[in-house]
DNA sequence: TAATCATTGTAATTAGCTCTCAATTGCAAT
DNA sequence: ATTGCAATTGAGAGCTAATTACAATGATTA
C-alpha cells in the first residue's frame, strides 16, 4: 500500500527536488483537512500546530502537490483559489449554493462516460475536468420562499 | 425581435441605472468580439475604435452585462478573468488544450439532462454551470509523439 | 432653476500571489 | 563522516488584476 508521502517523495526525487521538513508538514496538514481550503486557511492551521512555515513556502509547495496528484484546485474560486486533497479519493464534481456557500459533492458515471465520448469525437486526450453547478440549495430555496 | 441593447436597457431601467454612451459603446464592442476576451483586450479594442473609456468603467460595466445575461465569465481563467458574450448563443462547455491553448466549444444535450437530474436528486435549483475539460488536442498529441 | 443622484476618469489602494536575496540545508559523491 | 553544491527557506519587496475614494460632470425630477 503506497502512502501519500511515498507518492510525494517519489515525485520529488524524480524531479531532483528535496523532501524537506516544511514539505512534509504541509503535506501532512493538507491531508488532515477534509474540506475545501485556501492558502490562508492552511497557514492558520499550520500556526495552530506550532509551525511557522511562511506563506511563500506554501505557495511554492502547492504546485508540487498538485503536479504529484495529491491535491488539486477546485473551481469554487470566486476570489481566493480553493484546494482539496484528492489522494485516495475518486474524482467528483461540485454543486455550490450561491446563498449559503454549501458544497455538495457528487459523482455521476454516466456524465463521466459522456465526457470521454465527447473528447474521443474531437480526438482530444483529456487530463482533467471540472464541473461546477451553481444555484440554490433546498434550504435556501425555502428561506427565500418565506 | 428583442436586441441585446433592448435587453441591457431594460435591465438598467429596472435597476434605476442609466444607459450612458460609455455603456452603449462597451456593449457594442463586447458583442463584436467572437472569442473569449479579458478586460485588457476589450480596452485595446475600444482604443482602436477611438474610444477613451477607462479601465475602471469597463470593470464597473462588466457586472452589469453579466447580471443582465448578455455576457459571462468563462472558467478558462488561469491568470486574468476571461469573458464571452452569450446573447443569442446557447449554453456550451469548453475543452481546453494545455499545450497550445486552443479552445473547443461543445454542447451535449445528454450531459445537460443528466446535470438537471443530479440537481433534482438533491433538491437543488441550478442557475448556471460550467464544465471544462483540459488535456491535449489532436495536433499537440502528434507533435508530442514526434 | 435648483436639488438629487448616477456616472465618469484619475489616482490611490487592496489583495493575492510571485520574486529576489542572503542564509541554510538535504543529499549524493567522496 | 565530510564536503560541495544545488535546492530551499523566510522576509520583505514587487507585480498585477481588480476595487475604491473623490471630485467633476451630466441627466432627471421637482
Amino acid at each position: 500500500m503506497i502512502t501519500a508521502e511515498d507518492k510525494f517523495r517519489n515525485y520529488l526525487k524524480m524531479k531532483g527536488l528535496k523532501f524537506t521538513p516544511e514539505r512534509k508538514m504541509i503535506l501532512k496538514t493538507v491531508l488532515s483537512l477534509h474540506t475545501h481550503f485556501d492558502v490562508d486557511q492552511l497557514y492558520e492551521r499550520l500556526r495552530k500546530e506550532n509551525s511557522d512555515i511562511s506563506r511563500a513556502t506554501i505557495y511554492r509547495t502547492f504546485p508540487l502537490l498538485i503536479d504529484s496528484g495529491i491535491m488539486k484546485e477546485t473551481l469554487l474560486c470566486r476570489d481566493k483559489t480553493k484546494y482539496e486533497h484528492i489522494f485516495g479519493h475518486k474524482h467528483h464534481d461540485h454543486i455550490i449554493c450561491l446563498k449559503c456557500g454549501r458544497v455538495i459533492e457528487f459523482r455521476d458515471e454516466e456524465i463521466e462516460r459522456l465526457q470521454k465520448a465527447v473528447c474521443k469525437k474531437y480526438g482530444f486526450k483529456p487530463v482533467e475536468h471540472k464541473l461546477g453547478i451553481r444555484g440554490y440549495c433546498r434550504e435556501c430555496q425555502s428561506k427565500m420562499g418565506e
